[in-house]
DNA sequence: CCTTCGATGTGATGTATGTCACATAATTAC
DNA sequence: GTAATTATGTGACATACATCACATCGAAGG
């Protein structure tokens, strides 16, 4: 699938829009390539934009004083990703984003959201729900984190995206839990 | 100042309203009156309310299978709570939300949230925007979460937010920061 | 006023996880 | 293809925090 079917089925889940409005929603976004290992945003820059995954896989990371790294998202295709700290304070970025492997992304400004939320209700109401359904989601990471030690953390996020298990490397995971490669290695060696 | 006020001035800070927009919007909200200690939404029930808290203090818990409690948000006033997974999902709640003292709300049903937010297009973008930084603020926590100990995450709550210090008991505290009441004592006596 | 119960403090001890050190396997770069 | 780099495994030990037990103190209710 093309990125705008991908990008137009994703939306249509939540909204629907006649053709001239996803044509004119469509023409916002600037489609990019990134090769493994490049950096999207970086601590420091300005934030303008979000994105839009169409293909591979992203990680959004906060690197502390001691440059220890500590993951909030793996993007996969259809997730959208940012600093969005950054992004909707207009300050400058404190996480960093960059590719876990080859990808593709759609590109939107933020000041072109905002056009286009104010420009066409359903489109408000769309970013409305997708932020609805990130908050709850970022609710129930914390209650995990609070609640559960790190094996069952560990199977959680497994059993639903199962395939991280493949894609991405193991110190990565353990900087999505918030432990140390060391004790990830153990958890599951059952050591 | 009144209610009605306290939640003109609250979304007069992300939108405009005219005066005959915002009599129909206010029309929506029930005042509600609770006592200290007093349950709003328990586990189990069915949710269909959000609620805007004018006065007192609201938590917003879980209770996990050994009958610990996680403090996920605690509700002073302007801000608003609910069991936001329940509500969006249609779900029964998993979380509760009582009094920890007298409290003042204005109750919301979610089916005239989404009607307030399909007519009248700026409620839509206030909407956005009060989850906008709910999200945002989720993902700080998070952060705060697996960077910092049990110390910093106390110093950086009382920090952002002094009131709780002589408002909430500290075994409340020691909920919301995901350790126990006796390590949070160690802590601030420096044992 | 007395009783009860919730809130808090503190010692002794247990446990999950971190840190550091080192070895080895797997990728990547030239 | 070889060297360099990155990812992973594992042992020894350190540490933050939990658990349990018990004491104290203060507020709420009859």
């Amino acid at each position: 699938m093309n990125s705008r079917e991908l990008l137009k089925q994703h939306i249509f889940k939540t909204i629907t829009l006649t053709d001239e409005q996803f044509d004119y929603f469509f023409s916002h976004f600037t489609p990019l390539s990134f090769k493994k290992g490049q950096t999207i945003i970086s601590e420091g820059d300005e934030v303008d934009c979000e994105y839009f995954v169409v293909s591979g896989c992203l990680k959004a990371f906060f690197i502390n004083d001691d440059i220890k790294m500590y993951i909030l998202q793996f993007a996969m295709p259809t997730w959208w990703t940012s600093d969005y700290n950054a992004l909707y304070s207009h300050s400058r970025a404190t996480i960093n984003v960059d590719c876990i492997t080859d990808a593709e992304v759609l590109c939107l400004k933020s000041a072109d959201r905002e056009k286009l939320c104010a420009e066409i209700h359903p489109i408000e109401h769309f970013f409305r729900w997708r932020t609805n359904r990130g908050y709850v989601a970022s609710q129930k990471r914390l209650l995990s984190f609070m609640n559960n030690d790190a094996k069952k953390r560990y199977e959680e996020l497994l059993a639903l995206y199962p395939e991280l298990y493949n894609l991405v490397p193991k110190h990565l995971i353990a900087a999505y839990l918030g432990i140390t490669r060391e004790t990830l290695s153990r958890l599951y060696n059952n050591r």
